[in-house]
DNA sequence: TATGAATGAGCTTTCATTCAT
DNA sequence: AATGAATGAAAGCTCATTCAT
């Protein structure tokens, strides 16, 4: 009754049907996105796919089912694009700084990945925890971190009281938090976070402020 | 109909009903925070109070007005708190680890609030922004992190290249995420960062990288 | 618990009491005539009047009472309207025409009544069926018709073969759809009935067509 | 969502559909005219229906649109059955006299249709102004009679001080009121214009009335 | 593989009415 | 004679889901 998970398509009759599945993990993706997880509607997405209700249901057993695919498959791009990282021939410091910029920059490139990482948030996890999808990802950017940092601390640049989740949490929360939170945050103080040249400026300041971090002395 | 918003009670009779007023709003609070606001029920925020559902209409007219109420009940305690900071004797570095640190244990002792500002961004603010009682709350951590920061560059030991909404923006962005974000960290990274010894490790990490990064010269 | 009906208002301190009453009829009069039965609200009606819902029902124990009472005081109005009405020297014909223009001004000027009426005929006279207070108000415009309607019979001068209720009838109906279909019939037809300048035509056709209609022959 | 509002009913699956449709409307309609529009009710409608109250929000939006659509459908059949009058052979005045008579006869057999009109004009005629539907009928009775005036008027038969719509509104003034009037009618002057003997008296009447009138001199 | 029609449970909201003072 | 607070029942409406074809 439910077809194969895995989209090994092979003869011509299945492209249509994974054209069909892509199409509503597209439109839920943004509605899931936009509205969060309980404010998302399956008639809102199946009326902006281009087929019905019912093939919403015949792929993704249900609302639930479908928000767990749209979550895997939003952290499966992510983790694609930190796997092309590449700080070949780059000091430390200069690693550390192309890091943080990637991540900078894949968030300002993603807002509804972002916005669907609240929306998992606000649900304690739940969903993420249960993924094996997920659980399989492993985190390309961290890793690499790890070996950045253990080189740098090793050459005696960086301090050495911190771990590479340390300062991954301290990049991440920078990034996510200049998109995640930037209605409250203009609503109270009256900048846009995302402005392009407020986007530039904090581009730079978090690449000091992790580099003049990791170059001070612990304390 | 409807009973006077501003909460004039003076009389002795009032007082009941200036009771139930906030026990539905300590209730919604909860039930927003935990579930957001379309998966928030009405029918459940009644349930858990020592009202009825039709008193929820009586005095905050609906679902949306119990929102509003909630969420700037919720703002107006984090700026009365903020409105408490004594930094009396201290030196700029030393102020701003104490603005960093408070910050973060007002986070870290108001998860419910977190919550609700994570919800109210993924309704891209719309009810902060119309909210006329938190546009007049003025914001006593910026201000006074404003003279901190003017302090601190006109005695030449900070860098002149950030204001006080970056900092701010930078501090905050550590706190929010280590809790908004803590349960799709934990799935991906292993690690609970509101563990209490992660804890302590995350407070003082974030005293270090901003002063760090205030104390270093702008490149 | 209720107080009397009849108004034997006396004493100072009761006339404070009489004028809430007919201040809380006046709002429900507009109100029921406005929405319908079932459409007026008593919140509403408690909100315009100065006093509170409570006197309502201390008055008019519900909200079928309100309305019942509505429904008999503006009766009562038109009834002694009629009375009022002066035939003394005019000829049959010159007295028909003069009840017709009545009956026609009656109504123009009371469209609330008309609009009460409507909403009786709704519920199928109900209550007006109930009322004890109307059955005994006796029909001026009626029994004043009869009288005329039997001595132009007597003199040749009228047909003979309708009684007093049927021109009744006939002149009511003309002057309530009028107003009572007013809004359908400008709808469908493009003409307003009440604008002055098609009001003095109708006047004129009415009477025109009630004595044409009772000085020619019965067929 | 929602479906086509235009019935497009072609193929055979559809049938079932559409008489789910006009199950819908009919229970509606004659619940409508039973109550008024505030009065009726969603939940009783649906019951005496053979669906579900969901279906009745999946065909008509809300109560509005169920409401409009009753409203619409109630005249077009009227506006049918007048489309089929033919007066072919007869004179001006006996054409009147038709004229008269069927328009009687549609109000007689309509009751709910009657109750309709009431309704709407206690709402103002708001929906009536709003269907294009309605605004492209057409109003078959009162062209033929425009028709059939001026032959009289031309013929010099009839008055000429009085137009197509003014007689159109007499004789409906006095079908409408014998039934939408009725009830208060009765109440007050213990008479039922609807009973047999006197509906033929009032049939003969009203046909009487209009022609004494046309055919009087204008004063 | 696909679809329009249908559904029941449950959601937000409203209403006439009454209580305590 | 008067009032603000409170209420239960029911109203209109929506949602995720499934059926028949």
């Amino acid at each position: 009754m439910t077809p194969p998970t895995t989209t090994d398509t092979g003869g011509k009759r299945r492209r249509n049907s994974e054209t069909t599945r892509l199409n509503i993990l597209d439109v839920a993706t943004s509605e899931f996105a936009d509205k969060g997880y309980a404010g998302a509607r399956v008639d809102e997405i199946a009326e902006r796919t281009h087929t019905t209700k019912r093939m919403i249901y015949y792929y993704f057993t249900d609302k639930e089912g479908l928000y767990q695919s749209v979550l895997e498959r939003s952290y499966s791009r992510i983790r694609e694009r930190e796997r092309e990282l590449d700080i070949e021939g780059l000091t430390p410091s200069e690693s550390i700084r192309a890091i943080a910029s990637l991540t900078f920059d894949h968030h300002e490139n993603n807002p509804d990945f972002i916005r669907l990482v609240s929306t998992e948030n606000i649900l304690r996890g739940e969903h993420i925890r249960k993924s094996e999808a997920l659980n399989n990802l492993g985190n390309p950017a961290a890793e690499l971190l790890e070996r950045i940092l253990t080189r740098g601390q090793a050459d005696g640049v960086f301090r050495t009281d911190v771990d590479a989740l340390d300062v991954h949490m301290a990049i991440s929360s920078f990034c996510v938090f200049r998109l995640s939170n930037r209605y409250t945050f203009e609503a109270l103080f009256g900048r846009d976070l995302t402005a392009p040249a407020h986007r530039e400026h904090l581009r730079t300041m978090l690449g000091d402020m992790i580099i003049a971090f990791l170059t001070s002395d612990a304390t």
